[in-house]
RNA sequence: GCGGACGUGGCGAAACCGGUAGACGCAGCGGACUUAAAAUCCGCUUCCCCAACGGGAGUGUGGGUUCGAGUCCCACCGUCCGCACCA
C-alpha cells in the first residue's frame, strides 16, 4: 500500500467512477426526502476562479451530505451563457460568440469536473441553446398574453460605450456597470415586464424567507420601497391651465406647505420652458449637474420660480408659488411634490435660499412657535399646531384625518408608491434571446405564433460595425406579418439576459422537449431547498427570479410563491496583492520571499483583495488542482474562515490541506485496518488490531463528531465542521491501537466523504467495500456517548477562576461545594473567611463570593 | 444623509441559553529521526512579572446590569457593505 495518496490518479479514476455508475443522478420518483441544492450558474468567460470553486465546494459538500442522510437530491449545473463578453470577444477577436461561448463551456466543464462535483450533468443546460431560450420566448409570450408585458416609448438609460440600453439596476453612479460610460437618456420604444403589479408581493413574500441572510432581505425591502401617504391635486391660479398633482408621505403637514415644486421633466415645466427661455436655460443647467453621489451631496438646491401659483386645498385665500426644483425626480411619485420647510431638511434648505416662509407645523416638545428658526428641519413625531382642524392630533391621526377629507372632497385620495419600477428587458444586443415579436405598419405589434418558436438567431453575422448586428442583418429581420400577411419585421431587441436566469432553476427541475417545464415534475423539486452564490446578486438576480416564479403562479403554470427557501451568500477569495517599486502590480508567481523574482527587487506588500485581473492577484485554479489534488483544494475552501465571510487564499493554507489529506491516508492505510491477503487469516476488518478493546473515550469522541460535524453542515458551518474533523483526526492518532480506533478510523472516511471524497473513495475500495463510498450511508449517532461522564468544573472565588476539579457528570451540589473548598487555591484566596455567598452551576462551574 | 453588518493572539478563527476566552488551522520557536534535506513525529506559542509554583492584565473605547459579561444595556470610535435629492 503506497504511503502517499496519490491525487493524480486517485482523482480521474473516481471520477470516472462516479460517471459510470451514474450515481449523482437526480431521481424524481425517489420515495424519501427531497434536497434541491443550487449554486448560482457560472458565466461561461472562459476559466473557472476561485470563486466558484468555493461556491460549488459549498454547494457539492451539502449535496453530497444530502445523499449520505437519505435524501434525493437534485445537484445541477448549467450555464448563463448569453451577455456581452462573448459579442467584445467577437469584436475583439474575429472569433463568434456562439463559438466562444461553446468552446469556453467545454473548457470550464472539464475543470468542475476535475473538481469532482456530485453534479447531474444529464440536466445540463446553456441559456445560448435554441432548446432554452425557445422556451423562454413562449413564457414572454405566456406573460404577453396575461397583460404583464408591456411596449413604450420611454427615456432609457443609453450606454454609450456597450451601444445598449441599462436597467436601472445596472446604471451606478450614473455610470454602465460593464463599460463604467457616462450613462445618457435616450427615447426608445421598449419592451417592460410589470415587476410593479407584484411589488407588495414581492415584499410581503420576504417575510416567509427566514432562512434567507437578513442583508438581503433588507436589501430587497428598501429596493422595493414602499411607502405611503396621499396623492392629491393643487388647484390652478390662472394663468395655470391645470391642477399640478403631488404625492406626500407627510399629508399631516399639508398647513406648513409654502411652495410647490416640480420636476424639470414635468410636462408643465416644458411646456413653461416652450415660451420661456430663461426656464428652459434653468432646465438645461439642472441636466448638466452630475448625478454622482459625491455630486449629488453637494449640490446646492437651486429653483426657478415660474411666477404661477396655486391654491392650498384648505383655504382659497392661500396660494403657494410653482417652482421648477432640481431635487425634484420626474420618475418617483408624480414629479412634483409640496414644499413644508419645518419639516423637511431638502425643503428648508431651498426656503432659506428662496426666503420662503417656514411655518411650524409639528410641535417639538413644548415648542410650537409658527415661526421657525434654524437650519435642522424637525422630522420627528409630535402635536400639530398652526393647523386648523388638525390642531392637537398627533402626526398619524393627522395623516387619517387629512387623508379623509381629501377623499370626501375629491381632490385627493390615499395612495402607495413604490421606488420599484418595471422591468426594462429590450436589449439592443446580438448574444441575446431574440423576443418573439414581429412588428406590421398595420397590425402593430405581433406575437410570432407559437408553432414558429424558437425565433433561432441567425449564425451569420458580423460585428465589425459598432451597433445590433440583428438590425442589420440582410435576411432575418423581414418576415410577413402572422396575422395579415404583409411585409413585417421582428423585434431586432433581445431580452436582458436577467430572464435567462430568472427561471433556469425551474428548468433544471424539469426539461421536456415541448415546453418550458413539467408542473408536476417541477413541483416535485421546488422551491430550492438552498440556494448558494454571491451577494453581488442580492437585488437584481434574486428579485426578478422571485418575480418570474410569481408571475408563473399567477399564470397558474407553477403553484410555487418563492423559488429559493434557502440562501446563502458567500464571501470572497481575496489574495496579498503585490507591487514593484515602480507601482506595477506583480503576480503571486513573480514573487518569492518578499523580491521580484525577475529583477530581485523588494516588493510592497499590499492589502488582501479580492481576487481581480487588475491587481494581478487571482490565482489559478487549474494548476493547483493539478499539483495537489481537488481533495486538498476543497478541503482549504471549507477551511478557516467562516463561509459568509471572505477567505484569504495562502499558499500555506494549500500546503496545510495537502497535508491533512496525507494524514488521513495514513490513517486509512495503516495496517491494523487494512483487510489481510488471502491465506492471512480474518478478512474482517474488525478482527484486525485492537484485540477486541474499547477505549470509550474515542469513542465518546467519534460519536461527538459524527454528530457534531452533521450539525455543522446542516448549518453550512463548514469551518467549524472543519475543525471538528481536525479534532477527531488528532485523537485517532493519539490513541492507542483498539477495535475504538479502528472503528473511528472507518467512520472517518464517511465525516470526510462529502468533503474530500477521492480520498474517501480510495479507503473504502482499499478497505474492500463493495460499491462507492459516494452511496453510503452517513454513520449513525450513538445518543449514549454523545454525553461525557467526567465534566472539568471551574472553581472561581469572587468570579476569578482559581482551580478547576475533574468530578463525575451530575455530582451533587455538596460534593462539588466541598470539593471545591478544600481546593489549596481556593483556601489561600479565602484567607481563612467563609464564602458569603456559594453559586453551583452544575456540571460546570462553583463560584465562592467572599 | 438613511439603513445594515462587524471589531477576539502575528494571521484565519472558535466559544451552545450570560458560566474555564483563544478550540482548530496557518505562521513562528525548540527538539527527535536523517550524513544532509524533504517528509514525519514530540513540545512550546495572548501580553506582562517570576528560576519555578504562581500572579496580574486581556475580546475596539468609556460606562452600566450581574455572584459572574466576548456574549445583555447605554454612549462613543473604527472598518466594511447596501441605498442615495424617493417627497
Amino acid at each position: 500500500m503506497a504511503v502517499r495518496f496519490n491525487p493524480l490518479a486517485a482523482d480521474a479514476r473516481w471520477q470516472a467512477a462516479w460517471d459510470a455508475a451514474q450515481c449523482f443522478r437526480a431521481d424524481s420518483d425517489s420515495a424519501g426526502p427531497r434536497s434541491y441544492v443550487l449554486e448560482m450558474f457560472p458565466y461561461p468567460s472562459g476559466r473557472i476562479h476561485m470563486g466558484h470553486v468555493r461556491n460549488y465546494t459549498m454547494g457539492d459538500v451539502l449535496a453530497r451530505y444530502r445523499r449520505m442522510t437519505g435524501h434525493a437530491v437534485l445537484h445541477p449545473m448549467g450555464w448563463d451563457a448569453f451577455g456581452m463578453p462573448a459579442e467584445n470577444a467577437a469584436m475583439e477577436k474575429g472569433v463568434h460568440p456562439g463559438n466562444w461561448t461553446r468552446a469556453n463551456i467545454a473548457t470550464m466543464k472539464a475543470e468542475l469536473k476535475r473538481l469532482g462535483f456530485a453534479l447531474d450533468w444529464s440536466r445540463e443546460l446553456a441559456t445560448c441553446e435554441p432548446d432554452y431560450y425557445g422556451h423562454e420566448q413562449a413564457l414572454f409570450l405566456d406573460l404577453l398574453d396575461a397583460g404583464l408585458v408591456y411596449r413604450k416609448e420611454s427615456a432609457v438609460n443609453w450606454d454609450p460605450v456597450d451601444n445598449t440600453v441599462l436597467a436601472n439596476e445596472q446604471v451606478i453612479d450614473g455610470r454602465g456597470w460593464r463599460s463604467g460610460a457616462l450613462v445618457e437618456k435616450r427615447k426608445l420604444n421598449q419592451w417592460f415586464l410589470k415587476i410593479t403589479d407584484f411589488a407588495d408581493e414581492l415584499l410581503e413574500g420576504l417575510q416567509s424567507l427566514d432562512q434567507w441572510p437578513d442583508k438581503v432581505r433588507l436589501m430587497q425591502e428598501n429596493w422595493i420601497g414602499r411607502s405611503r401617504g396621499l396623492t392629491f391635486r393643487f388647484a390652478p391660479l390662472a394663468p395655470l391651465a391645470e391642477s399640478i398633482e403631488v404625492y406626500s408621505t407627510r399629508p399631516d403637514t399639508i398647513f406648513g406647505a409654502s411652495f410647490v415644486a416640480i420636476s424639470p421633466d414635468h410636462p408643465i415645466a416644458r411646456e413653461i420652458a416652450g415660451r420661456q427661455p430663461d426656464a428652459a436655460a434653468f432646465i438645461e443647467q439642472c441636466k448638466a449637474g452630475g448625478t454622482t453621489a459625491a455630486e449629488l451631496d453637494t449640490q446646492e438646491k437651486l429653483g426657478f420660480d415660474t411666477g404661477l401659483e396655486v391654491l392650498h386645498p384648505f383655504d382659497d385665500g392661500w396660494t403657494l408659488p410653482v417652482y421648477i426644483a432640481n431635487f425634484v425626480l420626474m420618475d418617483y411619485g408624480s414629479g412634483a411634490v409640496m414644499g413644508v420647510p419645518a419639516h423637511d431638511q431638502r425643503d428648508l434648505e431651498f426656503a432659506r435660499r428662496y426666503g420662503l416662509e417656514v411655518r411650524r407645523v409639528v410641535a417639538d416638545g413644548d415648542s410650537a412657535d409658527p415661526v421657525f428658526e434654524g437650519d435642522a428641519a424637525y422630522t420627528g413625531l409630535g402635536a400639530v399646531v398652526n393647523s386648523g382642524f388638525l390642531d392637537g392630533m398627533d402626526v398619524e391621526d393627522a395623516k387619517r384625518a387629512v387623508i379623509e377629507r381629501a377623499e370626501a372632497e375629491g381632490w385627493g385620495r390615499g395612495s402607495t408608491v413604490y421606488r420599484l419600477r418595471d422591468w426594462g428587458v429590450s436589449r439592443q444586443r446580438y448574444w441575446g434571446t431574440p423576443i418573439p415579436i414581429i412588428h406590421c405598419d398595420a397590425c402593430g405589434a405581433v406575437p410570432v405564433p407559437r408553432d414558429q418558436l424558437p425565433v433561432v438567431l441567425p449564425e451569420d453575422v458580423g460585428f465589425d460595425v459598432p451597433g445590433n448586428p440583428l438590425d442589420r442583418h440582410p435576411t432575418w429581420k423581414h418576415v410577413d406579418c402572422p396575422q395579415c400577411g404583409a411585409k413585417a419585421r421582428r423585434e431586432t431587441d433581445t431580452l436582458d439576459t436577467f430572464v435567462d436566469s430568472s427561471w433556469y432553476f425551474i428548468r433544471f427541475a424539469s426539461q421536456p422537449d415541448d415546453k418550458a417545464f413539467d408542473r408536476a415534475e417541477a413541483e416535485k423539486w421546488l422551491p430550492v431547498g438552498q440556494y448558494i452564490g454571491g451577494v453581488e446578486h442580492a437585488i437584481l438576480h434574486l428579485l426578478y427570479a422571485r418575480f418570474w416564479t410569481r408571475a408563473l403562479k399567477h399564470l397558474g403554470k407553477l403553484d410555487v410563491a418563492e423559488p429559493f427557501a434557502g440562501l446563502f451568500t458567500q464571501g470572497m477569495v481575496t489574495h496579498e496583492t503585490y507591487k514593484a517599486a515602480d507601482g506595477r502590480w506583480l503576480s503571486p508567481g513573480e514573487v518569492r520571499n518578499g523580491r521580484e523574482i525577475a529583477t530581485g527587487e523588494a516588493v510592497e506588500l499590499g492589502r488582501v483583495e479580492k481576487m481581480s485581473k487588475s491587481k494581478r492577484n487571482t490565482v489559478e485554479p487549474g494548476p493547483i488542482v493539478d499539483q495537489y489534488g481537488a481533495d486538498a483544494v476543497r478541503w482549504f475552501m471549507l477551511s478557516d474562515s467562516p463561509p459568509e465571510r471572505d477567505l484569504p487564499w495562502s499558499e500555506a493554507g494549500i500546503e496545510g490541506s495537502w497535508r491533512f489529506v496525507q494524514r488521513l491516508w495514513r490513517l486509512f492505510a495503516s495496517p491494523e485496518i487494512l483487510p489481510r491477503k488471502a491465506g492471512e487469516g480474518d478478512h474482517s476488518p474488525q478482527a484486525n488490531g485492537g484485540g477486541g478493546v474499547a477505549d470509550t473515550a474515542l469513542d465518546r469522541k467519534l460519536h461527538q463528531t459524527i454528530a457534531g460535524v452533521a450539525a455543522d453542515i446542516d448549518a453550512l458551518a463548514f469551518n467549524k465542521a472543519v475543525a471538528k474533523l481536525y479534532e477527531l483526526v488528532n485523537a485517532i492518532e493519539r490513541a492507542q491501537p483498539s477495535a475504538s480506533r479502528t472503528a473511528a478510523i472507518r467512520a472517518l472516511a464517511l465525516l470526510v466523504a462529502p468533503m474530500a471524497p477521492h480520498v474517501a473513495e480510495e479507503a473504502w475500495a482499499a478497505w474492500g467495500e463493495t460499491g462507492l463510498i459516494a452511496d453510503a450511508s452517513w454513520p449513525q449517532v450513538d445518543p449514549a456517548l454523545l454525553v461525557e461522564d467526567e465534566v472539568t468544573i471551574a472553581i472561581q472565588v469572587n468570579g476569578k477562576l482559581r482551580d478547576t476539579l475533574t468530578m463525575p457528570k451530575g455530582a451533587a451540589r455538596e460534593d462539588v461545594e466541598a470539593a471545591a473548598l478544600s481546593s489549596d487555591n481556593v483556601v489561600r484566596f479565602l484567607e481563612g473567611r467563609a464564602p458569603k455567598k456559594v453559586i453551583v452551576v452544575p456540571d460546570r462551574l462553583v463560584n465562592l463570593v467572599a
